[in-house]
DNA sequence: CCAATTTGACCATG
DNA sequence: CATGGTCAAATTGG
């Protein structure tokens, strides 16, 4: 009966509540595309980890639920002043290697590709790496790779979007595309991040390569235009 | 049957 | 005090 919640110390980021630029709490990806990379290592130097202190990285991408690793939900709540509600995963292997990585995921807009942000707190220390996408990724005959251009789903129904499980049992019957958007600065600075597609030749596993070919090219939530979030 | 998921309530933080 | 976050328990699906 105990609630060791303890273990609480963190915030993910200041609120972007303010309206303009919401983009001084978007902090860059660790370079990598799928949190393979941690900003920092080891944040731990004092006794009690603050909310503050936790390290945390804001991702914006089109598949919060394939970033590599598996997740558990353990709670959605509806957060003041966000049209859509949070939602919480966990490291599956939270119990089971210790792994403190957590995220959680925010819809930013209905559009019909979605935007979804998501801020991971800590890394992965679990060892678990990389779940292969043996639903996605399992066989991708070289054939069928041309003109896939897969949408999320038909524009005929807005409001409605199908939701989709991460752990990659079944697939609904709309087929997903093996959606790979790297995440977007919300900074519209000056440079033009070019989506350099992420085909890092892992020839030492292989098994992390992620489809990267249907692109419908994503539209760009901070054209010129300001940003009324 | 097991596991994952869901919802509510409680707690922590600001 | 309010909000956000997490945990616990219950339910559903496979």
């Amino acid at each position: 009966m105990k609630r060791e919640q303890s273990f609480e110390f963190g915030d993910p980021s200041a609120p972007q509540d303010a309206m303009g630029s919401a983009s001084e709490s978007s902090y860059s990806p660790p370079g990598a595309v799928f949190g393979l990379s941690p900003p920092e290592s080891s944040p731990r130097s004092g006794r009690h980890n603050r909310r503050r202190d936790r390290p945390s990285w804001v991702r914006l991408t089109y598949t919060p639920y394939f970033d590599g690793h598996l997740w558990r939900k353990y709670g959605q709540k509806k957060i003041k002043d966000a049209e859509y509600p949070r939602l919480y995963f966990r490291c599956s292997y939270r119990e089971d290697r210790q792994c403190l990585a957590s995220k959680l995921l925010q819809q930013k807009n209905g559009d019909d590709p979605p935007l979804y942000e998501v801020t991971y707190t800590y890394e992965h220390t679990c060892g678990a790496p990389p779940v292969s996408f043996p639903d996605i990724v399992a066989d991708q005959p070289p054939a069928a790779r041309e003109g896939l251009v897969l949408r999320f789903d038909s524009p005929g129904g807005h409001g409605g979007d199908a939701r989709m499980k991460q752990n990659g049992h079944c697939q609904q019957s709309t087929s997903r595309s093996p959606f790979m958007m790297l995440s977007f600065a919300s900074t519209n600075q000056t440079h033009d991040q070019q989506p350099a597609v992420f085909r890092s030749d892992l020839d030492a596993a292989g098994s992390s390569s992620f489809p990267t070919e249907g692109l419908p090219a994503p539209p760009p939530a901070n054209g010129e235009d300001g940003d009324m979030f």
